[in-house]
DNA sequence: TTGTAGGCGTTATCAC
DNA sequence: GTGATAACGCCTACAA
C-alpha cells in the first residue's frame, strides 16, 4: 500500500537499456559506458532513485544494520557510548538497532535472537549484571556473526571475543590513592556483581592501592552491591560498623550519589567527615553538591573503538573467504582520567 | 560468506512437497492440511529454521522497523522514553531503530532520509530545540510513512501529525502555585526555546499561576535558554537584577540542576532564601540534596503511548487499501505530578 | 488441499 | 560495453 519509489526497471524501461546495465551505472562498476552512466545518473536523480536496501541486502546477505544490546537505556553513561557507537557507524554507513536488557540475562539472550532475526551485521554487547556466562553470545559465533563486549566483560570473554574497556584497575587505583593522599584512613568500597570484570578489577586497583601505603585491607568495608538498588542501606551498614569507614569508593557515580544522598541526608559531612569518589565521569559529578569525584571513562570514545573493532571484524569476515585465516581478538583498552571535585578534598 | 540458514526450499525439498505448501503452513494460512502442516513445522523446528524477514519484507513492502529520532540519546529522560517504546513494539513484533539529532535540525533531517532508506515502516520523532518548522517531517506525509511526536511538538503540527505529550500547562501551574503556596512571592522562569510547544505551554501555566494569585508577571524573570548551556550564567543574572527573584522554576531537571548547583555554590540556601522546582521527574531529582521538587513526566508511558498511536496508525495505512478514508490523528495528552522535594519547601 | 508460475528489487554470471 | 538469465527467500494468484 505504500507509494511506490522507483526502480532500477523503471530507469533501465525510460532508457530503454537493460536493467543490468543501469545496476552497473548505479554501483558504478568498471565496465561502462561512461556516457551511459551519466544518463542513467542524471535521470535517477531525477526520479528521485533510491536504491532498495531490502533487495540489495536479499542478495549480497549483509544489511548494513548493527545491533546494540545494552543493560539500561536511561543511565547517561550507556547513552554516550551509543553515541559514540552511532557516529562510527553512520560514518561507514551502518545503521544501529537498539536493545535493552534490563540487566536481565533473559532478555539479553532474546535481543540476541531478535537481531539475528533481523540479519545484523554484527552485534555490541555489555553484558548485564546477571551475566555470569557467555554461552549465548558464543552461539552467535557459530553463526559468524562477530561480536564485541564494551564496558563490560567477563574473564572467561578473553582470547574468543574482540572488547572495549578502560583500564579499570588504574582507575580504582588512581581513585583509592587519591583518597589516600587527602588524608582517608579507612576506605571502603561498594564494589559490583562478582563475576563481572569491572568490579575484580576495580576491587584489584583498590586493594593495590591500599597494600602500596600499608593500609590494611578490611573484609567488612568491601560490599558487593548490584549497583543499583539497596545502596542506601548499605552505606547505613558500613557507617554503623564497629569501626566506620572514613571513605568510600564506590563502583560507579550511580551508586556514589546515592551514597552522598545518604550521607549528607543524615548531615554527615562530605568530604570532611567522609570522602567519596565515584566511577564513570557522568555530567552530574559536577553539578552535585558538593561536586564528585569520580574516576572519568571516556564513554563517546568506547562507544567509537567497540564500533570500529566490530567493522574491521566484519570487512574481514567477507574479506576472508578465500584465504580462511583465523582473526585476532583485541582487547582495546581505553584510559581513564581522574577528577578531582569537593566530594574528596578534606580542605574544601 | 556467512553460513546458509535452511529455506522453505529447503524444508520443501526433505518433505518433497512444494515450497508454496510450505510457506503456508510456516505462517498458518487457511488453506493446509493440518497433518502436513505439522509436518512442514516440525522439520522446521528441527531444522531450525528462521523466516527471512528481508526476504518477506521485500516482498510484503513492511519491515516491522521502525525509526525513533531523539535530540539526546544521553539524557535520562529520553533513555526512559526509549525504553517505553521498545518494550511496546517488542511486543507487537517490531524492532526499532534509533537515530540521535543532536539538537540539531539538520541531523534530525539526515536521520529522516536515513531510516527511511532502511524502510522503516514508522517514525518516532521528538524534534530538536532548532526545529522551527516541519517541513523535512511533512514530506514524510508524502512518502505515506506515519509519524507520530513525542514529548515535543510545535503548534503547527496539529491536525497534521499525532503526538503525545504531557499537560506541559496544567504542570507549570502547579509547580507554580506551589512555589506560591510554600511562600514564594518573586519567581523566576528559566524557559525554552520560544517555538516549541512545551515552552510555550509551561509558560503559560507560569503566567497562569501568577495571575490567578494576584502575582506581577515581571519581564526580567523570564529567561529564555537552550535548555543545556549558560544555565549557569543565567541564574546569576536573574540574582543580580535589582529586585531578584526568591524562586526560581526552571524548564526542565537538567536546568534545575545548573541552577541549584550555581546556587549552592554561591552559598544561597535552597530552600530557605530560594526555591527551586524542576520539570520532568529525572532520577536524580530524589538524590541531590535537597531534593528537587520537580513535575514528573510519566517518560515511559510517553514512550508506550506514542508506540501505540503509531503502531495503529500503520495498521490503518495497511487495511485502509480499499475504503480510503482519511486517518484521524490523535493528541494524546497525559497528566504529570508534582513531586515535592526539599528544593522548595521554605519549612525544610 | 496442493502445485505452478511469476514477481518483489538487486546483483552476478554468463554470453554476445 | 551491454544484455539476457538466473539467483536471493518468500508470497500470491491461479490452476489443478
Amino acid at each position: 500500500m505504500k507509494k511506490k519509489r522507483t526502480t532500477i526497471k523503471d530507469l533501465a524501461r525510460r532508457l530503454d537499456i537493460s536493467v543490468s546495465t543501469v545496476s552497473r551505472a548505479l554501483r558504478d562498476a568498471p565496465d561502462i559506458n561512461p556516457a551511459t552512466r551519466q544518463e542513467v545518473l542524471d535521470l535517477a536523480q531525477k526520479l528521485n532513485y533510491k536504491r532498495s536496501t531490502l533487495a540489495t541486502s536479499l542478495v549480497s546477505k549483509r544489511t548494513f544494520n548493527i545491533g546494540v544490546i545494552v543493560p539500561e537505556l536511561s543511565v547517561p553513561f550507556f547513552g554516550h557510548v551509543i553515541a559514540g557507537i552511532q557516529e562510527t557507524l553512520l560514518s561507514k554507513g551502518y545503521q544501529m538497532m537498539i536493545c535493552q536488557s534490563s540487566e536481565k540475562i533473559e532478555q539479553e539472550q532474546k535481543s540476541i535472537e531478535l537481531l539475528m532475526d533481523h540479519h545484523v551485521d554484527g552485534i555490541l554487547i555489555s553484558p548485564t549484571v546477571e551475566t555470569n556466562h557467555l554461552e549465548h553470545i558464543k552461539m552467535l559465533k557459530e553463526e559468524e556473526v562477530p561480536v564485541v563486549l564494551f564496558d563490560r566483560t567477563l574473564p572467561e570473554a578473553n582470547g574468543i571475543f574482540s572488547s572495549v574497556t578502560v583500564d579499570d584497575e588504574e582507575g580504582a587505583f588512581n581513585a583509592t590513592t587519591h583518597l589516600i593522599h587527602e588524608g582517608y584512613q579507612r576506605i571502603a568500597h561498594i564494589s559490583g556483581p562478582k563475576h563481572l570484570q569491572i568490579t575484580q578489577q576495580r576491587l584489584k586497583g583498590y586493594k593495590e592501592a591500599l597494600r602500596l601505603h600499608n593500609l590494611p585491607y578490611v573484609e567488612d568495608w568491601v560490599v558487593h552491591g548490584d549497583m543499583h538498588s539497596n545502596i542506601g542501606r548499605i552505606t547505613q551498614q558500613l557507617l554503623a560498623l564497629p569501626t566506620p569507614p572514613d571513605a568510600i569508593f564506590a563502583i560507579n557515580d550511580p551508586v556514589a550519589f546515592q551514597v552522598l544522598h545518604t550521607l549528607l541526608s543524615m548531615k554527615i559531612d562530605v568530604p570532611k567527615e567522609i570522602g567519596v569518589v565515584g566511577y564513570t565521569g557522568s555530567d552530574m559529578a559536577k553539578l552535585y553538591h558538593p561536586t564528585l569525584s569520580t574516576v572519568r571513562q571516556p564513554a563517546q570514545s568506547i562507544g567509537k573503538e567497540a564500533a570500529l573493532l566490530l567493522l574491521e571484524e566484519i570487512d574481514s569476515l567477507w574479506d576472508r573467504r578465500v584465504e580462511k585465516q583465523p582473526f585476532v581478538y583485541r582487547n582495546r583498552v581505553l584510559p581513564t582520567e581522574l577528577v578531582v571535585g569537593q566530594s574528596s578534598r578534606r580542605n574544601f
